[in-house]
DNA sequence: TCGTTTATGTCAGCCATGTTGACTTATTTT
DNA sequence: AAAATAAGTCAACATGGCTGACATAAACGA
Protein backbone atom coordinates (compact mmCIF):
# COMPACT_ATOMS: atom_id res chain seq x y z
CA UNK A 1 0.00 0.00 0.00
CA UNK A 2 1.16 3.69 -0.17
CA UNK A 3 2.04 5.97 2.21
CA UNK A 4 -0.60 8.08 4.36
CA UNK A 5 0.18 11.83 5.10
CA UNK A 6 3.19 11.65 2.39
CA UNK A 7 2.51 15.84 2.49
CA UNK A 8 0.66 17.49 4.66
CA UNK A 9 -0.47 20.46 2.91
CA UNK A 10 0.26 23.37 4.76
CA UNK A 11 -0.35 25.52 1.17
CA UNK A 12 -3.31 28.62 0.82
CA UNK A 13 -6.97 27.59 1.08
CA UNK A 14 -7.90 29.62 -1.69
CA UNK A 15 -11.78 28.78 -1.84
CA UNK A 16 -14.16 31.11 -1.08
CA UNK A 17 -15.25 31.76 2.14
CA UNK A 18 -17.40 28.19 2.47
CA UNK A 19 -15.22 25.28 1.81
CA UNK A 20 -11.82 25.24 3.94
CA UNK A 21 -10.11 21.72 4.30
CA UNK A 22 -9.63 22.67 8.44
CA UNK A 23 -7.22 20.37 8.37
CA UNK A 24 -5.34 20.36 12.05
CA UNK A 25 -8.33 20.85 14.12
CA UNK A 26 -9.94 17.82 15.79
CA UNK A 27 -11.78 15.19 13.33
CA UNK A 28 -14.49 13.81 16.10
CA UNK A 29 -16.17 15.28 19.35
CA UNK A 30 -13.16 15.73 21.31
CA UNK A 31 -12.54 12.80 23.62
CA UNK A 32 -13.37 10.12 21.91
CA UNK A 33 -11.21 7.27 23.10
CA UNK A 34 -8.95 6.45 20.57
CA UNK A 35 -9.47 2.65 21.22
CA UNK A 36 -12.66 2.73 20.03
CA UNK A 37 -12.26 4.50 16.47
CA UNK A 38 -9.07 1.90 16.18
CA UNK A 39 -11.80 -0.63 16.73
CA UNK A 40 -14.29 0.94 14.18
CA UNK A 41 -11.74 1.08 11.19
CA UNK A 42 -10.24 -2.53 12.36
CA UNK A 43 -13.73 -4.06 12.26
CA UNK A 44 -14.37 -2.42 8.63
CA UNK A 45 -10.82 -3.61 7.62
CA UNK A 46 -11.48 -7.35 8.79
CA UNK A 47 -14.57 -7.79 7.91
CA UNK A 48 -13.50 -6.38 4.39
CA UNK A 49 -10.66 -9.44 4.07
CA UNK A 50 -13.18 -11.47 5.73
CA UNK A 51 -15.21 -11.78 3.17
CA UNK A 52 -12.92 -11.47 0.32
CA UNK A 53 -11.70 -15.20 -0.12
CA UNK A 54 -15.44 -16.65 -0.07
CA UNK A 55 -15.95 -14.10 -3.19
CA UNK A 56 -13.81 -15.21 -5.86
CA UNK A 57 -14.71 -18.96 -5.24
CA UNK A 58 -18.41 -17.78 -5.10
CA UNK A 59 -17.47 -16.12 -8.72
CA UNK A 60 -16.66 -19.20 -9.99
CA UNK A 61 -20.24 -20.28 -9.28
CA UNK A 62 -22.13 -17.40 -10.63
CA UNK A 63 -23.31 -16.29 -7.46
CA UNK A 64 -22.76 -13.54 -4.93
CA UNK A 65 -22.57 -13.06 -1.64
CA UNK A 66 -25.99 -12.99 -0.81
CA UNK A 67 -26.07 -16.20 -2.00
CA UNK A 68 -23.33 -17.16 0.29
CA UNK A 69 -25.44 -15.44 3.61
CA UNK A 70 -28.41 -17.84 2.85
CA UNK A 71 -26.58 -21.21 1.92
CA UNK A 72 -24.46 -20.22 4.95
CA UNK A 73 -27.72 -19.86 7.08
CA UNK A 74 -29.35 -22.85 5.35
CA UNK A 75 -26.40 -25.49 5.80
CA UNK A 76 -25.82 -24.22 9.47
CA UNK A 77 -29.64 -24.29 10.62
CA UNK A 78 -31.18 -27.06 8.56
CA UNK A 79 -34.97 -26.51 8.72
CA UNK A 80 -34.88 -22.76 8.90
CA UNK A 81 -37.89 -21.29 7.75
CA UNK A 82 -37.99 -18.41 5.08
CA UNK A 83 -38.98 -15.95 7.52
CA UNK A 84 -36.20 -16.97 9.99
CA UNK A 85 -33.79 -16.19 6.95
CA UNK A 86 -35.64 -12.80 6.83
CA UNK A 87 -35.02 -11.80 10.58
CA UNK A 88 -31.47 -12.72 10.13
CA UNK A 89 -31.01 -11.14 6.81
CA UNK A 90 -32.60 -7.71 7.53
CA UNK A 91 -33.68 -7.88 4.03
CA UNK A 92 -36.96 -8.17 2.13
CA UNK A 93 -38.76 -11.00 1.19
CA UNK A 94 -38.09 -9.89 -2.15
CA UNK A 95 -34.35 -9.72 -2.26
CA UNK A 96 -34.38 -13.15 -0.60
CA UNK A 97 -36.50 -14.81 -2.95
CA UNK A 98 -34.16 -13.95 -6.02
CA UNK A 99 -30.91 -15.88 -4.59
CA UNK A 100 -32.63 -18.13 -2.84
CA UNK A 101 -34.89 -19.26 -5.71
CA UNK A 102 -31.24 -19.66 -7.96
CA UNK A 103 -29.92 -21.74 -5.09
CA UNK A 104 -33.15 -23.94 -5.12
CA UNK A 105 -33.32 -23.94 -9.10
CA UNK A 106 -29.26 -24.90 -9.23
CA UNK A 107 -30.03 -28.11 -6.55
CA UNK A 108 -28.11 -26.38 -3.29
CA UNK A 109 -30.96 -26.10 -0.82
CA UNK A 110 -34.52 -27.68 -1.24
CA UNK A 111 -37.55 -26.72 0.75
CA UNK A 112 -40.33 -28.78 2.67
CA UNK A 113 -43.35 -27.92 4.13
CA UNK A 114 -43.74 -27.62 7.77
CA UNK A 115 -44.91 -30.76 9.18
CA UNK A 116 -47.26 -28.85 10.84
CA UNK A 117 -47.80 -26.15 9.81
CA UNK A 118 -47.61 -26.87 6.21
CA UNK A 119 -47.66 -23.14 4.58
CA UNK A 120 -43.93 -22.60 6.27
CA UNK A 121 -41.15 -23.94 4.09
CA UNK A 122 -38.19 -25.40 5.60
CA UNK A 123 -34.86 -24.98 4.01
CA UNK A 124 -32.12 -28.01 4.15
CA UNK A 125 -28.92 -27.96 2.47
CA UNK A 126 -28.76 -30.57 -0.68
CA UNK A 127 -25.59 -32.43 -0.16
CA UNK A 128 -23.90 -30.35 -3.40
CA UNK A 129 -25.39 -27.18 -1.12
CA UNK A 130 -23.02 -28.78 1.92
CA UNK A 131 -20.48 -29.39 -0.46
CA UNK A 132 -20.08 -25.62 -1.50
CA UNK A 133 -20.97 -24.70 2.38
CA UNK A 134 -18.02 -25.97 4.03
CA UNK A 135 -16.12 -24.77 0.67
CA UNK A 136 -16.38 -21.32 1.58
CA UNK A 137 -16.49 -21.31 5.20
CA UNK A 138 -13.18 -23.37 4.53
CA UNK A 139 -10.89 -20.08 4.49
CA UNK A 140 -12.79 -18.31 6.98
CA UNK A 141 -12.76 -20.62 9.30
CA UNK A 142 -9.01 -20.61 9.41
CA UNK A 143 -8.95 -16.99 9.29
CA UNK A 144 -10.58 -17.31 12.49
CA UNK A 145 -8.80 -19.80 13.64
CA UNK A 146 -5.39 -18.60 13.14
CA UNK A 147 -6.28 -14.92 14.35
CA UNK A 148 -7.82 -15.99 17.82
CA UNK A 149 -4.23 -17.98 18.42
CA UNK A 150 -2.28 -14.91 17.43
CA UNK A 151 -4.59 -12.99 19.82
CA UNK A 152 -4.05 -15.13 22.88
CA UNK A 153 -5.31 -17.71 24.62
CA UNK A 154 -8.27 -15.90 26.71
CA UNK A 155 -8.74 -13.81 22.90
CA UNK A 156 -11.90 -16.07 21.93
CA UNK A 157 -13.87 -15.81 25.41
CA UNK A 158 -13.57 -11.92 24.64
CA UNK A 159 -14.12 -11.77 21.04
CA UNK A 160 -17.53 -13.32 21.81
CA UNK A 161 -18.43 -11.33 24.38
CA UNK A 162 -17.60 -8.40 22.45
CA UNK A 163 -19.58 -9.27 19.14
CA UNK A 164 -22.16 -10.49 20.88
CA UNK A 165 -22.99 -7.09 22.55
CA UNK A 166 -22.23 -5.15 19.21
CA UNK A 167 -25.85 -7.24 17.97
CA UNK A 168 -28.51 -4.79 18.64
CA UNK A 169 -29.84 -5.69 21.94
CA UNK A 170 -33.67 -6.20 20.50
CA UNK A 171 -31.69 -9.17 18.61
CA UNK A 172 -29.40 -9.90 21.21
CA UNK A 173 -31.95 -13.16 22.30
CA UNK A 174 -32.58 -14.37 18.45
CA UNK A 175 -28.98 -14.81 18.12
CA UNK A 176 -28.54 -16.57 21.26
CA UNK A 177 -31.44 -18.32 19.91
CA UNK A 178 -29.60 -19.62 17.19
CA UNK A 179 -26.52 -19.83 18.13
CA UNK A 180 -27.87 -22.62 20.43
CA UNK A 181 -29.90 -24.34 17.83
CA UNK A 182 -27.08 -25.72 15.91
CA UNK A 183 -26.73 -28.97 13.74
CA UNK A 184 -24.10 -30.47 15.99
CA UNK A 185 -20.69 -30.40 13.88
CA UNK A 186 -18.68 -33.24 15.32
CA UNK A 187 -20.68 -34.47 18.10
CA UNK A 188 -19.58 -31.35 20.03
CA UNK A 189 -21.27 -30.05 23.05
CA UNK A 190 -23.92 -27.10 22.75
CA UNK A 191 -24.49 -25.61 25.92
CA UNK A 192 -26.64 -22.17 25.84
CA UNK A 193 -25.00 -18.73 25.58
CA UNK B 1 -37.95 -12.45 15.85
CA UNK B 2 -39.41 -15.88 15.14
CA UNK B 3 -38.65 -18.96 16.30
CA UNK B 4 -36.10 -21.62 14.51
CA UNK B 5 -36.73 -24.79 14.00
CA UNK B 6 -40.02 -25.17 15.10
CA UNK B 7 -40.23 -28.37 13.74
CA UNK B 8 -37.58 -29.81 12.00
CA UNK B 9 -39.71 -32.04 9.69
CA UNK B 10 -39.04 -35.68 9.48
CA UNK B 11 -41.21 -36.24 6.57
CA UNK B 12 -40.66 -38.12 3.44
CA UNK B 13 -38.19 -37.11 1.02
CA UNK B 14 -40.21 -37.40 -1.79
CA UNK B 15 -38.29 -35.98 -4.72
CA UNK B 16 -36.63 -38.06 -7.18
CA UNK B 17 -32.88 -39.00 -6.71
CA UNK B 18 -31.12 -35.93 -6.56
CA UNK B 19 -32.32 -33.32 -4.12
CA UNK B 20 -32.65 -35.12 -1.04
CA UNK B 21 -32.36 -32.77 2.17
CA UNK B 22 -29.69 -35.25 4.15
CA UNK B 23 -31.11 -32.67 7.59
CA UNK B 24 -29.58 -34.79 9.94
CA UNK B 25 -25.96 -35.28 9.20
CA UNK B 26 -23.19 -32.82 10.22
CA UNK B 27 -23.57 -29.24 8.60
CA UNK B 28 -19.82 -28.78 7.74
CA UNK B 29 -16.12 -30.63 7.97
CA UNK B 30 -16.34 -32.88 11.01
CA UNK B 31 -14.52 -31.66 13.70
CA UNK B 32 -14.60 -27.45 13.22
CA UNK B 33 -14.29 -25.76 16.58
CA UNK B 34 -17.99 -24.79 17.40
CA UNK B 35 -16.23 -21.41 18.79
CA UNK B 36 -15.33 -20.30 14.93
CA UNK B 37 -18.56 -20.85 13.70
CA UNK B 38 -20.08 -19.17 16.59
CA UNK B 39 -18.01 -15.77 15.72
CA UNK B 40 -18.30 -16.49 12.10
CA UNK B 41 -22.32 -15.81 12.77
CA UNK B 42 -21.48 -13.12 15.26
CA UNK B 43 -19.35 -11.33 12.86
CA UNK B 44 -22.09 -10.98 10.37
CA UNK B 45 -24.88 -9.88 13.23
CA UNK B 46 -21.82 -7.23 14.68
CA UNK B 47 -21.56 -6.01 11.25
CA UNK B 48 -25.33 -5.72 10.09
CA UNK B 49 -26.33 -3.92 13.05
CA UNK B 50 -23.02 -1.79 13.32
CA UNK B 51 -23.88 -0.03 9.99
CA UNK B 52 -28.06 -0.05 10.17
CA UNK B 53 -28.02 3.40 12.53
CA UNK B 54 -26.14 5.68 10.44
CA UNK B 55 -27.54 4.11 7.67
CA UNK B 56 -30.99 6.00 8.63
CA UNK B 57 -28.55 9.06 9.05
CA UNK B 58 -27.25 9.14 5.44
CA UNK B 59 -30.76 8.36 3.72
CA UNK B 60 -31.32 11.93 5.25
CA UNK B 61 -28.92 13.26 3.37
CA UNK B 62 -29.14 10.83 0.13
CA UNK B 63 -26.15 9.19 0.68
CA UNK B 64 -25.45 5.72 0.98
CA UNK B 65 -22.53 3.49 2.70
CA UNK B 66 -20.34 3.98 0.14
CA UNK B 67 -20.49 7.67 1.11
CA UNK B 68 -19.76 6.98 4.97
CA UNK B 69 -16.92 4.88 4.34
CA UNK B 70 -15.50 7.74 2.13
CA UNK B 71 -15.78 10.32 4.28
CA UNK B 72 -14.85 8.47 7.43
CA UNK B 73 -11.45 7.78 6.32
CA UNK B 74 -10.90 11.12 5.08
CA UNK B 75 -12.04 12.51 8.24
CA UNK B 76 -10.25 10.55 10.45
CA UNK B 77 -7.04 10.79 8.36
CA UNK B 78 -7.13 14.28 6.36
CA UNK B 79 -4.37 14.95 3.53
CA UNK B 80 -5.52 11.16 2.15
CA UNK B 81 -4.10 10.44 -1.31
CA UNK B 82 -6.84 9.18 -3.93
CA UNK B 83 -4.52 6.23 -4.08
CA UNK B 84 -4.79 5.54 -0.78
CA UNK B 85 -8.60 5.36 -0.48
CA UNK B 86 -8.57 3.17 -3.47
CA UNK B 87 -6.39 0.62 -1.41
CA UNK B 88 -8.55 0.86 1.83
CA UNK B 89 -11.68 0.66 0.47
CA UNK B 90 -10.21 -1.97 -2.05
CA UNK B 91 -12.79 -0.55 -4.73
CA UNK B 92 -11.92 0.64 -8.40
CA UNK B 93 -11.59 4.25 -9.30
CA UNK B 94 -14.55 4.89 -10.82
CA UNK B 95 -16.63 3.38 -8.54
CA UNK B 96 -14.70 5.73 -5.60
CA UNK B 97 -15.06 8.55 -8.03
CA UNK B 98 -18.46 8.40 -7.92
CA UNK B 99 -19.18 9.29 -4.28
CA UNK B 100 -16.31 11.32 -4.05
CA UNK B 101 -17.60 13.75 -6.39
CA UNK B 102 -20.83 14.05 -4.58
CA UNK B 103 -18.98 14.50 -1.52
CA UNK B 104 -16.78 17.32 -3.24
CA UNK B 105 -19.68 18.52 -5.22
CA UNK B 106 -21.79 18.64 -2.29
CA UNK B 107 -19.22 20.47 0.18
CA UNK B 108 -18.62 17.69 2.41
CA UNK B 109 -14.57 17.35 1.23
CA UNK B 110 -12.26 19.40 -0.55
CA UNK B 111 -9.02 18.31 -2.39
CA UNK B 112 -5.82 20.16 -2.56
CA UNK B 113 -2.86 19.49 -4.89
CA UNK B 114 -0.20 17.79 -3.08
CA UNK B 115 2.31 20.41 -2.44
CA UNK B 116 5.70 17.34 -3.78
CA UNK B 117 3.84 16.25 -5.95
CA UNK B 118 0.72 18.52 -7.62
CA UNK B 119 -0.64 15.27 -9.15
CA UNK B 120 -1.85 14.19 -6.09
CA UNK B 121 -5.11 15.19 -4.73
CA UNK B 122 -5.07 15.34 -0.66
CA UNK B 123 -8.59 14.69 0.67
CA UNK B 124 -9.69 16.73 3.54
CA UNK B 125 -13.07 17.34 5.17
CA UNK B 126 -14.52 20.49 5.49
CA UNK B 127 -16.26 21.75 8.35
CA UNK B 128 -19.58 20.48 7.15
CA UNK B 129 -17.76 16.86 6.26
CA UNK B 130 -16.79 16.75 10.23
CA UNK B 131 -20.24 17.26 11.19
CA UNK B 132 -21.64 14.75 9.37
CA UNK B 133 -18.62 12.35 9.95
CA UNK B 134 -19.44 13.09 14.05
CA UNK B 135 -22.80 12.79 13.57
CA UNK B 136 -22.74 9.18 11.67
CA UNK B 137 -19.48 8.29 14.41
CA UNK B 138 -21.68 9.06 17.33
CA UNK B 139 -23.87 6.05 17.87
CA UNK B 140 -21.19 3.66 16.51
CA UNK B 141 -19.00 4.46 19.05
CA UNK B 142 -21.17 4.11 21.47
CA UNK B 143 -21.87 0.95 20.29
CA UNK B 144 -18.53 -0.58 20.40
CA UNK B 145 -18.17 1.41 23.81
CA UNK B 146 -20.60 -0.60 25.42
CA UNK B 147 -19.49 -3.62 23.98
CA UNK B 148 -16.22 -2.99 25.48
CA UNK B 149 -17.70 -2.54 28.82
CA UNK B 150 -20.16 -5.08 28.30
CA UNK B 151 -17.48 -7.79 27.25
CA UNK B 152 -15.36 -6.88 30.45
CA UNK B 153 -11.80 -5.18 31.19
CA UNK B 154 -9.64 -6.98 29.23
CA UNK B 155 -11.51 -7.23 26.04
CA UNK B 156 -10.63 -4.41 24.10
CA UNK B 157 -6.90 -5.98 23.39
CA UNK B 158 -8.24 -8.85 23.20
CA UNK B 159 -10.31 -7.88 20.53
CA UNK B 160 -7.85 -5.33 18.99
CA UNK B 161 -5.54 -8.21 18.51
CA UNK B 162 -8.49 -10.42 16.85
CA UNK B 163 -9.60 -8.01 14.59
CA UNK B 164 -6.13 -6.87 13.72
CA UNK B 165 -4.98 -10.51 12.70
CA UNK B 166 -8.25 -10.68 11.23
CA UNK B 167 -6.95 -8.51 8.57
CA UNK B 168 -5.18 -10.27 5.28
CA UNK B 169 -1.29 -10.53 6.48
CA UNK B 170 -0.39 -7.93 3.26
CA UNK B 171 -2.28 -5.86 4.29
CA UNK B 172 -1.31 -5.30 8.29
CA UNK B 173 1.83 -3.11 8.01
CA UNK B 174 -0.69 -0.64 6.25
CA UNK B 175 -3.14 -0.77 8.66
CA UNK B 176 -0.70 -0.44 11.05
CA UNK B 177 0.61 2.92 9.34
CA UNK B 178 -2.71 3.68 9.15
CA UNK B 179 -3.94 3.54 12.58
CA UNK B 180 -0.35 5.28 13.75
CA UNK B 181 -1.20 8.09 11.02
CA UNK B 182 -4.14 9.50 12.54
CA UNK B 183 -5.42 13.53 13.47
CA UNK B 184 -5.46 13.68 17.25
CA UNK B 185 -9.01 13.67 18.17
CA UNK B 186 -8.47 16.03 21.38
CA UNK B 187 -5.45 17.28 21.54
CA UNK B 188 -3.36 13.91 22.14
CA UNK B 189 -0.13 13.47 20.56
CA UNK B 190 0.85 12.61 17.01
CA UNK B 191 3.91 11.09 16.83
CA UNK B 192 4.64 10.57 12.75
CA UNK B 193 3.57 8.05 10.66
C1' DT C 1 -68.46 -22.65 7.26
C1' DC C 2 -66.61 -18.47 5.96
C1' DG C 3 -63.84 -14.57 6.21
C1' DT C 4 -59.29 -13.05 7.84
C1' DT C 5 -54.71 -13.59 8.75
C1' DT C 6 -50.35 -15.64 7.78
C1' DA C 7 -46.37 -17.66 5.04
C1' DT C 8 -44.70 -17.61 0.85
C1' DG C 9 -43.94 -16.52 -4.01
C1' DT C 10 -43.67 -13.42 -7.87
C1' DC C 11 -43.81 -9.48 -11.31
C1' DA C 12 -42.20 -4.89 -12.40
C1' DG C 13 -39.36 -1.22 -11.77
C1' DC C 14 -36.02 1.74 -9.28
C1' DC C 15 -31.59 2.83 -6.88
C1' DA C 16 -26.86 2.26 -4.94
C1' DT C 17 -22.69 0.59 -5.73
C1' DG C 18 -19.71 -2.65 -7.43
C1' DT C 19 -17.30 -4.11 -12.11
C1' DT C 20 -14.45 -3.57 -17.00
C1' DG C 21 -12.54 -1.03 -20.70
C1' DA C 22 -11.13 2.99 -23.02
C1' DC C 23 -9.54 7.43 -22.99
C1' DT C 24 -7.91 12.35 -21.34
C1' DT C 25 -5.17 15.63 -18.67
C1' DA C 26 -1.63 17.21 -15.74
C1' DT C 27 2.59 16.30 -13.79
C1' DT C 28 6.74 13.91 -12.65
C1' DT C 29 10.44 10.96 -13.94
C1' DT C 30 13.83 9.14 -16.96
C1' DA D 1 11.24 14.51 -25.45
C1' DA D 2 9.27 10.26 -24.04
C1' DA D 3 7.40 7.38 -20.58
C1' DA D 4 5.26 6.63 -16.34
C1' DT D 5 2.12 8.08 -12.81
C1' DA D 6 -2.14 10.25 -10.39
C1' DA D 7 -6.36 11.38 -11.24
C1' DG D 8 -10.78 12.10 -13.70
C1' DT D 9 -14.37 10.68 -16.87
C1' DC D 10 -17.63 8.21 -20.10
C1' DA D 11 -20.21 4.14 -21.21
C1' DA D 12 -22.04 -0.18 -20.26
C1' DC D 13 -23.13 -3.77 -17.26
C1' DA D 14 -24.09 -6.90 -12.83
C1' DT D 15 -25.44 -7.54 -8.13
C1' DG D 16 -28.35 -6.97 -4.65
C1' DG D 17 -30.79 -3.80 -1.98
C1' DC D 18 -35.67 -1.38 -2.17
C1' DT D 19 -41.10 -0.41 -2.90
C1' DG D 20 -45.67 -1.62 -4.47
C1' DA D 21 -48.98 -4.71 -6.04
C1' DC D 22 -50.89 -8.95 -6.27
C1' DA D 23 -51.56 -14.44 -6.06
C1' DT D 24 -51.86 -18.77 -3.59
C1' DA D 25 -52.30 -22.02 0.02
C1' DA D 26 -52.98 -23.02 4.62
C1' DA D 27 -54.35 -21.95 9.25
C1' DC D 28 -57.28 -19.64 12.41
C1' DG D 29 -61.21 -17.40 14.51
C1' DA D 30 -65.98 -16.04 14.86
Amino acid sequence: MADINDQISSAEPKKGGENRPDSRSPAAPPGVEPILLELTELLFFAYRDFICEPDAILAEFGFGRAHHRVLHFVNRHPGLRVADLLDILKITKQSLGRVLKQLVDEGYIVQRAGKEDRRERLLYPTERGKTLAAQLARSQLHRIAEALEDAGAGASQSVRDFLYHMVAPEDRASVTHLLASVTPQSGGDRSGS
